[in-house]
DNA sequence: CTGAATTGCGCAATAT
DNA sequence: GATATTGCGCAATTCA
């Protein structure tokens, strides 16, 4: 657990940025400062002149801006929100994949009844036009005496409804 | 476009790993290698002794590992790969995002139609109940000959369902 | 302007 | 051995 290194980045056309680095530890007290563990110090390559045109080179605060005490502070602060923010957007997408598998049961569910509603429908419907017939029958052919001429409660007069349903 | 640089994590109880870098920009070729430009020593921090149980300190390739050029194409193809996978992982969350949204909508339709056949199949049942009924007075009161025609349940409200659920 | 949250990026360890 | 994943830190940017 110690800290302190570098970083460069730029890329492509990027401008020079350079800066620095390093990680750090957490697993104890996030104050922890550089522990000393056994880390040797190496020289490392770095911009030379921060020399520039116009240059307003502002930034000094408590020793050249790198390795300042504030600094890392931030930078300590930063990590911990990427962090976070990470866990979350992680968790996030599982909960959605979650979501997924539930709707897909849910689904199912919804699809199994619609069959069996169906199902219901067409033997009512079944049993009616039986009916229906029969009814007819006996009205066509009321040979019998005994028949039962009366009524005609002929309902069902053609009243389809093409019922599609979309939405 | 040049690049290099460095970095070392140590995380936790991870083992003191530091490594060093810097980069640095001087936007020309892309296999910049030590520029020298304008650069200079700055100490890091690094693991201090690598001496090792077993210790077969290998690596060497041109320079001592690092800048090496095989490793800045290992870096460079590495760097890719994790493009890519960032990419696709970012697109299947996408995808299952809006898979979520997709099975919400079917949902609502099939409760829709749930709710349809519900509908029906309960009309279709007092239609039932109501001839049934019918048909009891005529048997219970078969009284007169032409007798008790009376009602005609005119309710029919639409029957067939052509329900052509297409998805 | 200050600070947290996001996002893109590179490194390195690890998994495939 | 090479690519794919994953955790992590840095820094730029976006949000509050």
């Amino acid at each position: 657990m110690s800290k302190r290194s570098q970083q460069t980045i730029n890329t492509e056309q990027n401008r020079g940025t350079v800066s620095v680095i390093q990680g750090q530890a957490s697993g104890t007290t996030t104050t922890t400062r550089p522990p000393g563990g056994s880390l040797q110090l190496v020289p490392q390559l770095v911009p030379a002149t921060p020399a520039e045109g116009g240059g307003k080179a502002k930034m000094k605060k408590t020793s050249g801006d790198k390795d300042s005490d504030e600094y890392r502070q931030r930078r300590e602060r930063n990590n911990l929100a990427v962090k976070k923010s990470r866990m979350r957007s992680k968790q996030k997408a599982q909960d959605t994949q979650q979501r997924v598998n539930e709707l897909k049961e849910e689904n199912e569910r919804l699809e199994a009844k619609i069959k069996l509603l169906s199902k219901e429908l067409s033997v009512l419907k079944d049993l009616f036009l039986e009916h229906a017939h029969n009814l007819a029958d006996n009205v066509q052919a009321p040979g019998a005496e005994g028949a039962s001429p009366a009524h005609n409660n002929n309902n069902n007069n053609g009243a389809c409804n093409n019922n599609n349903n979309s939405q």
